[in-house]
RNA sequence: GGCCCCGUGGUGUAGAGGCCUAACACGCCACCCUGUCAAGGUGGAGAUCGGCGGUUCGAAUCCGCUCGGGGUCGCCA
C-alpha cells in the first residue's frame, strides 16, 4: 500500500515482513486485540491491509508511554511510530501473515477512543444479522466481512478490464426512467415539477442498452444498479446490480461465448472452487425440466427424475392412478443407498414435497428381500419389478415419488432433490458448476389473464424457422434466449432481441397489447426500430448472485456493503420513514386515510 | 397476502408452569502478572426474559394480539 507523506502512517499493518526489520515504520489503525501482561503489553494492530503485533515493553519504554499502553482498549484508533525487529523463533506467530515480525513503538498517540463495541470484531461470532446490520459499519471491520466486499470490488474491476480490452464502452444510463407496468413491481418516484406524474427506477437497463445499439456503439456495457419493489429472498432483494451489457452485429453464440470467456477468466482467479465443466455444459429447457423440475437445476449432483408413469400404468393404487387418469404423471428420484432413511427424515421430506404443491411423497425402500414402504401393499410385483427396472433401483436404494399433474412433480420434486443434495452433503462448495439452459419457449400462457406473457422478456426474438407458429401455436415458439446458471442459482439470462418494428408489434399484439398501449408503453423502442436497428444479443447478470457462487455464501447481504433486511428496511440508516406533510404537499401526494391512521396509531405505541 | 422458525445481561446460548432471588461461556470493570498471540489468575458489575393483553394461586415457560428478524409459497417480464 502507498501513503502520501503527509499522512500518520507510512506503512500498512498487514504488509510488513522479515525483510522490513530493521526499519523504522509508522503505523495507524484499531486495536484488535490486546494482551497486557501487566508489564510488556501486546497490541494487535488492524488496518485496512491486515493485522500486525505491537509490542510495548518497560525495558525499553518511558513510563508515560507504558501507561498509555495498558489503557489502550479494543477499536480505540491508535498510531505508532517504532521499529520493526524480527521475533525470536520461538516466539514466531505461523497463524499470522505478519507473524515473522512485530513493532517496538518509541511512541503511541491515541486518535479516538471506542465504547466496547455491540458484538465482536476481533473474533469471527455468529452474530444477530439485525444487530449486524444496524451496525454494519462495525460489521464492516470485522475481516470476513471485508474480504467479501473487497472481493466485490475486485471482480468488478476484472469485468471492467475484460470488456475494456474488447472495445466494450461503458455507458451510464438514467436511475429515473419511465414508468412499464409489467413485468415487477417498479418502484416509484414522484415528480416535483409535473405533480401527479411519476418516474420509477429501472427494473434493468433492458430498452435503454437496445438504444445504444440503435445508436451505433455497437459495444456497450454497465454495472447497472436495478430495483424490483417485490418481496426477497436469501437471493433477491430490492437493489441489485447486474452487468449490463449488449452487442450488435452477433448472435447468440457470440455472447455466450463472450461471457463465457468472462465466467471462466473470474471464476479462475477468484473462485474458491474448481469449474466443474469448461466449457460450460448446454442444458435444454424442456429436457431441464423433464430432469430436474427446474430450469436452473444445481449439476453438482446428480438424483435425475425418472418418469415411471408406464411402469405403473393401471395400478390399483389410487393416487398413481388418479394422478395418470387426470392426465399427470409418475416421477421418482432414486436415492442410492438410503433405503434405511429414518421415518422422519423421510417426514421433512414429504413437508418439503408438499411446499411445491404435491399432496404427498410415496417412498420404497428397496430391501434384499422385500420393499420397505407404505404403498407396498398397493403395488403388483409386475408393478414393483417394472419401477425397478426404469429407475435401476438395487438393494439399498430409496426411491421418491411423486404422482401429480406435471408442473406439480417438477416443482416438488425439485424441493426434494435440493432437499437431498444438501443432507446428504452432496453441494461440494468446492465445485463450481456452471451451465447454459437455452431452448427455452418465447411465451406461456396465463390463464388467469387469459393472455400470452413473455416468458423472459417482451424484446426477446424468436427463432426465425417458428415465426409460422406465432399465428398458430404460440406457446410452441422457441425464444433466442439463454440462460446462466451456477450451482442451482440464476447468475444471468440474455436474448437475442427483435430488431424490427413489426416482428416487435406482432410479439406485443400476442401478449394483448393494444396498438395504443404498445406506443403509450414502448413507443420510442419501437420508433427506434424503424431506424436502422442493428442485430443485436446481450445479457444482463447479476452481481451479488456471481459473488454468492464464487463465496459459498447463501445470504446475498454478505456481498452487500449496507444491505436491507428481508422486509425492505434499513436498520442502520432507519428508512424508509415517514416524510413531512409538506414534502408531499409540494408533490401533490396526499396519504389515504388508512394510511394516515395506522400511522398515527404506530407513533402512539411508540 | 399465506405458512414455518426465532426474539432471555454487551454477544452467543441454557431454561419446557413453582427448584429462576434466571444459569453458562465470551466480553466488560478492578487488582495481580515481563513473551503473549482465543494470554493467564483472583474478585466484581451487568438481563424482570421484544411489547401489550390474557389463562393460572403462580408465567421467561401456556394462549391471543402486536413489533422486529430469518426462511419459504405467491410474486419476482
Amino acid at each position: 500500500m502507498r501513503y502520501a507523506s503527509k499522512m500518520l502512517k507510512d506503512s500498512s499493518c498487514g504488509e510488513l515482513r522479515a525483510a522490513h526489520a530493521g526499519s523504522t515504520v509508522r503505523l495507524a489503525g484499531w486495536v484488535h486485540r490486546r494482551r497486557d501482561h501487566g508489564g510488556l503489553v501486546f497490541i494487535d494492530l488492524r488496518d485496512a491491509g491486515g493485522i500486525v503485533q505491537l509490542v510495548f515493553s518497560p525495558d525499553e519504554l518511558a513510563p508515560a508511554v507504558m501507561e498509555q499502553a495498558h489503557r489502550l482498549r479494543p477499536e480505540w484508533v491508535v498510531a505508532v511510530e517504532g521499529a520493526v525487529r524480527e521475533r525470536s523463533p520461538e516466539t514466531v506467530n505461523p497463524n499470522m501473515d505478519t507473524g515473522e515480525v512485530e513493532v517496538f513503538p518509541a511512541t503511541c498517540d491515541v486518535l479516538n477512543t471506542s465504547p466496547t463495541p455491540p458484538f465482536f470484531i476481533n473474533e469471527p461470532s455468529e452474530v444477530d444479522e439485525h444487530l449486524r446490520l444496524r451496525y454494519r459499519y462495525l460489521d464492516l471491520r470485522r475481516p470476513d466481512v471485508a474480504e467479501m466486499i473487497r472481493l466485490r470490488h475486485r471482480v468488478v474491476r476484472y469485468i471492467r478490464d475484460f470488456l475494456s480490452e474488447r472495445d466494450f464502452l461503458e455507458v451510464e444510463t438514467p436511475t429515473l426512467i419511465k414508468s412499464t407496468p409489467e413485468g415487477a413491481r417498479d418502484f416509484l418516484v414522484p415528480s416535483r415539477l409535473q405533480p401527479g406524474h411519476f418516474f420509477a427506477l429501472p427494473q434493468s437497463p433492458q430498452i435503454l442498452k437496445e438504444l445504444l445499439m440503435v445508436a451505433g456503439f455497437e459495444r456497450y456495457f454497465q454495472i447497472a444498479r436495478c430495483y424490483r419493489d417485490e418481496d426477497f429472498r436469501a437471493n433477491r432483494v430490492a437493489e441489485h446490480s447486474q452487468l449490463d451489457l449488449e452487442m450488435s452485429f452477433v448472435d447468440e453464440e457470440d455472447v455466450m461465448k463472450l461471457v463465457e470467456e468472462l465466467y471462466t477468466g473470474i471464476a479462475r482467479e477468484f473462485g474458491k472452487g474448481e469449474i466443474l465443466r469448461a466449457p460450460f455444459p448446454r442444458l435444454d429447457y424442456y429436457d431441464a425440466m423433464e430432469r430436474y423440475g427446474i430450469d436452473r437445476p444445481d449439476l453438482r449432483f446428480g438424483l435425475e427424475f425418472v418418469d415411471i408413469s408406464e411402469a405403473v400404468r393401471g395400478t390399483e393404487f389410487k393416487v398413481f392412478a388418479g394422478a395418470l387418469e387426470s392426465g399427470g404423471q409418475v416421477k421418482a428420484i432414486r436415492v442410492p443407498g438410503q433405503a434405511e432413511m429414518g421415518r422422519r427424515d423421510l417426514d421433512e421430506l414429504t413437508e418439503i414435497a408438499k411446499q411445491g404443491g404435491a399432496k404427498g411423497l410415496a417412498w420404497i425402500g428397496v430391501m434384499a428381500n422385500e420393499l420397505r414402504s407404505p404403498i407396498a401393499k398397493f403395488l403388483s410385483d409386475g408393478e414393483v419389478d417394472a419401477i425397478k427396472s426404469a429407475t435401476g433401483a438395487e438393494t439399498g436404494d430409496l426411491l421418491l415419488v411423486v404422482a401429480d399433474a406435471p408442473s406439480v412433480v417438477a416443482a416438488s420434486l425439485h424441493h426434494v432433490r435440493d432437499e437431498l443434495g444438501d443432507r446428504l452433503g452432496l453441494k461440494d462448495p468446492s465445485v463450481l458448476s456452471f451451465a447454459w439452459v437455452t431452448g427455452f419457449p418465447l411465451l406461456e400462457w396465463r390463464p388467469e389473464e387469459n393472455r400470452w406473457d413473455a416468458s423472459h422478456n417482451p424484446f426477446s426474438s424468436y427463432r426465425p424457422e417458428d415465426e409460422p407458429l406465432l399465428e398458430t401455436d404460440p406457446g410452441s415458439v422457441l425464444a433466442r434466449q439463454y440462460d446462466l446458471t451456477l450451482n442451482g442459482s440464476e447468475i444471468g439470462g440474455g436474448s437475442v432481441r427483435i430488431n424490427t418494428r413489426e416482428a416487435q408489434e406482432k410479439v406485443l399484439g400476442l401478449m394483448g397489447y393494444t396498438r395504443e398501449q404498445m406506443d403509450e408503453r414502448f413507443g420510442v423502442l419501437l420508433e427506434a426500430l424503424e431506424y436502422g436497428a442493428p442485430p443485436m444479443a446481450g445479457v444482463g447478470a447479476g452481481i451479488e448472485r456471481l459473488l454468492m457462487g464464487l463465496t459459498g455464501t447463501d445470504n446475498i447481504r454478505d456481498v452487500i456493503a449496507f444491505p436491507k433486511t428481508s422486509a425492505g428496511s434499513d436498520p442502520l440508516m432507519g428508512a424508509p420513514t415517514p416524510v413531512d406533510p409538506a414534502q408531499l404537499a409540494e408533490l401533490g401526494l396526499d396519504l389515504t386515510p388508512k394510511t394516515r391512521a395506522a400511522l398515527e396509531s404506530a407513533a402512539e405505541s411508540q
